[in-house]
DNA sequence: AATGAATGAGTCTTCATTCAT
DNA sequence: AATGAATGAAGACTCATTCAT
């Protein structure tokens, strides 16, 4: 049955999943994976045709808790006025620092760990930044649509600069935990930053 | 004598970052380096302990190219006004952009693949991030010096935010050559985002 | 039934010599045999104990192709004349050579692959050759009891001489297709040195 | 130095011949042959690229025995008279027999066990039969250029038959020892039918 | 009688590191 | 100080076979 095949695939992503954002990929073997799982090497091999091709799927999945997990509620076009594409925004800045604490190796393998796997994988990784990017962007174009944004404003680089403050967030996070009023003065600061810039009043 | 060693020592280490920097860090063998150096397997081992050993000294010699690459004359006490603080911004993410078109992997090497050899390494990474912020926080503190940014700007988040946006404008470089017109563009954008918020009127 | 299963049998060593004959057997895994044949991996080892098991009835599926390819109605008893015996030779050379070109792996698998599984099937097979051996001499033996070869003639080992003539004949196939030319031309010189040697007149 | 490694590799090389042609190649391991060889993984893949690598120097080695064991001074030029040729021929089948004696996997190997691998290798022994052929060729050539052979016998065919009467002859002392009288039975009777054919007087 | 998912022992190959010369 | 041949631990992957359904 395909539900069954399904859910061991599923079953052996997360447990993939798991090792990788603790060990690393590298220091993985097929031998962490497949103890995580509780199933044999071949059965791995009967779902995936190589260690790296169950990272493809691992991805997916990081991808998958980074997407449900900080965007959640927030769409694009719900903010009607500047106000409350800031509180979105500082919305979305909180639920990424509680994913990232949550998740401690989230981060680390999805920005770094899987960067310097090989080419392919690099050129995924730039095209999801990208698609984040557009998805940034969307909600600026809300903003210029709805005349609450310059319409002149380069929604495109912009949005990736929103994206890029929010990763410079979460930095710090990687160093280590970071107390809750760390984290407050950071969503302030970089809200101001992003909505007034340096030389804001 | 010293000098003779010392030479070597950065030979290799010259040698090893093309190799890295091309190749990757895994995927490289101490065998490229040393082909690429011109010297015994054995010789390598007299300068370093090992291959992750030479790591170190390959990053330093990176972030030695980015400073003065990007850096230059352009010192944090050197802007009066909020002006000659944007041209400064400005000109150096021109340079970064001339770097990162000149070394093509010297980014995708300090970022990416450095990052995922070992936590001590992701740590020394996330150190570098945090002193290059700190670089970033001094061009700002002046501006609160001088008067011309307000005084109550948290310099130190403000200049982490800073040096992301920077990076944010590389990352398309990592998927190929950008043109001289997206660049500008880029520039453009950042510097208006990083001055003025994306509200400025 | 015992016709349902001998049926089952049949066609399973019949998809196996396809596979085995095609890719030869260390390449050819169970998998290949099973998807030519259209049933499971279960079905397979209702029938066959191993795959090894089912290279004994691939193997007596060959020869029989063999003996009633090339034999065919010329028995030992129906030469009377010496030139009659020379017909006979031809016309199983020509029929070997049309049988190989006909099943261009059948003699690759019989004599070359099934010889490298392992001690028990070199027994066979050279137990196999042992009994053409048997059968070219009994077309010797009726010729010495006819009277039209010399009595004296070692028939055993003429015999298995014939069969070695014979088989050299084919390797030339084995390399890749053969003119009709070369083809008679073979079927002659192999027939004057069986029955006159290099120095017939 | 250069001395030094074509030793080792030679080392390997008769290592591996003594494996392959006991165990079989399938059957043997890399870890068969360092073992044997006293050597450690690392330093058989220092000089060969891979097990089917070595397999070419082993045939090579294989070939020289046979060429040397069976050949000797035996050299093409040297018979005077048809009698003279089939001293040779006798003297040449009599070392053959006492070859594969004193090396009983050596037939084997060459002949069964290499020609299951891969295609190539395939190729490469069909190749080498072949110029075994065009060896056995010569000494045919010889014959007829000094008149006591026909001219018009077709000697590229028969120095095949011929290589194949050898081959034949070898076939009985695969599946054990021969006892010496069986084989000078085998001598006379293959000398006989290649220098007279079956209906010889 | 048929299915096919699961098993896991077995093997090749890589490469950082050592050390005798 | 330099060489480079030797080391061997480590790990990915295959495939014949089993057995619960």
């Amino acid at each position: 049955m395909a539900d069954r095949a399904a859910a061991r695939r599923r079953e052996l992503v997360m447990s993939a999943y798991k090792v990788f954002s603790t060990k690393g990929y590298r220091t993985s073997g097929v031998a962490d994976i497949v103890r995580e799982a509780g199933v044999s090497h071949g059965t791995f091999y009967n779902y995936f045709d190589s260690k790296r091709h169950i990272l493809d799927g691992v991805l997916d999945y990081a991808v998958e808790l980074l997407l449900t997990g900080v965007i959640e509620e927030d769409q694009p076009q719900e903010a009607a006025t500047l106000a409350e594409l800031a509180d979105q925004f500082r919305a979305m800045l909180g639920r990424l620092f509680a994913l990232v604490e949550d998740q401690p190796g989230l981060v680390q393998f999805t920005m770094l760990d899987a960067a310097a796997i090989d080419d392919e994988l690099v050129g995924r990784l730039l095209e999801l930044i990208s698609s984040f990017g557009v998805l940034a962007t969307a909600y600026l174009d809300n903003g210029a649509e709805r005349g609450f944004l310059p319409s002149d404003l380069d929604t495109k680089i912009a949005g990736e600069g929103l994206l890029s403050l929010m990763m410079s967030a979460v930095i710090p996070s990687l160093r280590g935990p970071v107390t809750a009023d760390d984290r407050a003065r950071h969503i302030d600061a970089l809200v101001g930053l992003a909505f007034g810039g340096i030389a804001a009043r």
